[in-house]
RNA sequence: CGGGAAGUAGCGCAGCCUGGUAGCGCAUCUGCUUUGGGAGCAGAGGGUCGGAGGUUCGAAUCCUCUCUUCCCGACCA
């Protein structure tokens, strides 16, 4: 994609009332653009980007299993007053009315849709396991949306459902999406211990759920790290003494009265949480199968979910440096920034065509900019904007046939001629 | 939903206290000079001062109401 052409305005200011840094930079670089308190528009860059995220989402999900759907964002009222929620969740649930004076929301989750839908195809043990995931536009009607894309009230999520014939069937499906969000977290530059398991209040039917917490001073959920670095308690289930000596005790082999208190505690981002439903929504349906002995029985479900839109932010804020953005190479919008120097030299212009048209038949997403614009500004653009690999087509090496590479995250560089690439 | 702060050009701000026809920087457009880390000079365009009501000869400025945004808290199956 050739700069000049491209619908983008970065600047240099962000606006006065952002403070989050993940609004600030993705809106300066031009990659989001708010339309109300936690609503966004994703222009060219962001929308590569998001889309990137959900790839690899969509790949991991693919990779254990999970098949992939759309189920609708406009529901009618009656699906959720089956479950108890249009009142239950009454805070979160945006209610309208549709055609005819009809009651309607807008899905913050789908559960309802989901498990009516598995009944339409699931009448047999023969029928199980199954697991559908979307990747859809979800609303909350949040009371307060903060901080850019950490907290928005249409959002994108990744919401996958299992139904299971028995427990130790969801217990091993859970078990291995736990696996797989790992997987996904790894891709996304937030590996390496950046993220934590983290032991969350379970609700009705298991002793807990798993969130997973990207650790930083930036989050709005407070967690407590266990000894090995790679789980954490969330502050809400710390007070049950319980569920502490339970959980420490299978990460350090043992517990000590008051052990939880030596924990040091963390701010994170929750990127992603799964949950145990067993059988609360396939009973609230009606929604049995028969099972090898000829009986009628509830498949156990389990829930995964996990937000891309709140994964960018994420990974704006935890891998950026005072320069800008810092993308990891799989969810880069482009992998190379290529920048001519001068516009008014002929040997420049020329090189910077060849490297382009070379770097395209490559293979390689290139975003070229070959404005008519000062060094300086396209140095500023390229290191806010945060492509992994930046290649400089200027006068000293133009006429040798010389780019400078420059890699984005660690500031190295090397100079290569024509057809020749630093990765 | 409670508390706090703020709404003036696309963005960042001043002006408000002490009422008298709205200004600066960035961005945009034109010209010239520049050209390796967001250039300089000269000129140009762009604003019902968030909205409604009120006070006044006269309101960006004073008063009332309202909407919106951001921050803290509560909330976050």
């Amino acid at each position: 994609m050739r700069r000049s052409v491209m619908f983008l305005k970065t600047t240099r200011e962000a606006s006065a009332d952002e403070v989050s840094k993940n609004a600030q930079l993705l809106g300066r670089a031009g990659f989001v653009n708010q339309l109300m308190a936690g609503v966004y528009s994703y222009l060219p860059l962001g929308l590569r980007v998001l889309n990137k995220i959900e790839r690899v989402v969509r790949e991991e999900m693919d990779a254990i299993g999970g098949q992939e759907i759309l189920m609708p964002a406009l529901h009618p009222k009656d699906i959720w007053e089956t479950t108890g929620r249009w009142d239950k969740m009454e805070d979160v649930l945006f209610k309208f009315k549709g055609a005819g004076d009809r009651d309607l929301t807008l899905g913050p989750t789908h559960e309802e849709v989901v498990t009516p839908l598995g009944a339409s195809v699931i009448a047999s043990y023969r029928d199980l396991p199954k697991a559908v995931y979307q990747i859809q536009s979800k609303f909350r009607n949040e009371a307060r949306a903060k901080s850019g894309l950490l907290r928005g009230r249409e959002f994108r999520m990744k919401d996958m459902y299992s139904f299971h014939a028995t427990q130790e069937d969801l217990d091993a499906f859970y078990d291995k999406t736990l696996d797989a969000y790992m997987r996904v977290y790894d891709r996304l530059g937030l590996g390496g211990g950046r993220t934590l398991v983290t032991y969350a209040s379970g609700g009705a039917f298991t002793k807990y759920s798993h969130e997973f917490q990207t650790l930083t001073d930036s989050g709005e959920d407070r967690v407590y790290v266990l000894g090995d670095g790679r789980h954490g308690i969330n502050e809400e289930i710390l007070d049950d003494g319980g569920a502490m000596a339970d959980i420490i005790g299978r990460h350090k082999g043992s517990y000590a009265d008051g052990d939880e208190k030596k924990l040091e505690q963390v701010k994170a981002i929750e990127v992603g949480n799964i949950f145990k439903l067993g059988s609360r929504f396939s009973e609230a349906f009606g929604f049995k199968f028969l099972d090898k002995d000829g009986v009628a029985k509830y498949p156990v479900m389990g829930c995964y979910g996990i937000g891309p839109s709140r994964l960018m932010g994420t990974i704006a804020e935890v891998l950026s440096d005072e320069n800008g953005l810092v993308w990891p190479e799989d969810v880069a919008p482009y992998k190379v920034n290529l920048m001519t120097l001068r516009a008014d030299d002929a040997a420049c212009v020329a090189l910077g065509d060849k490297v382009y048209d070379a770097l395209q038949a490559a293979g390689v997403e290139v975003l070229y900019d070959d404005r008519d614009a000062r060094a300086g500004e396209k140095f500023a653009e390229a290191d806010l904007i945060g492509c992994p690999w930046q290649a400089v087509v200027g006068p000293k090496g133009a006429a040798a046939g010389i780019v400078e590479w420059k890699n984005r995250a660690t500031g190295e560089g090397c100079e290569l001629p024509l057809g020749s690439w630093p990765w």
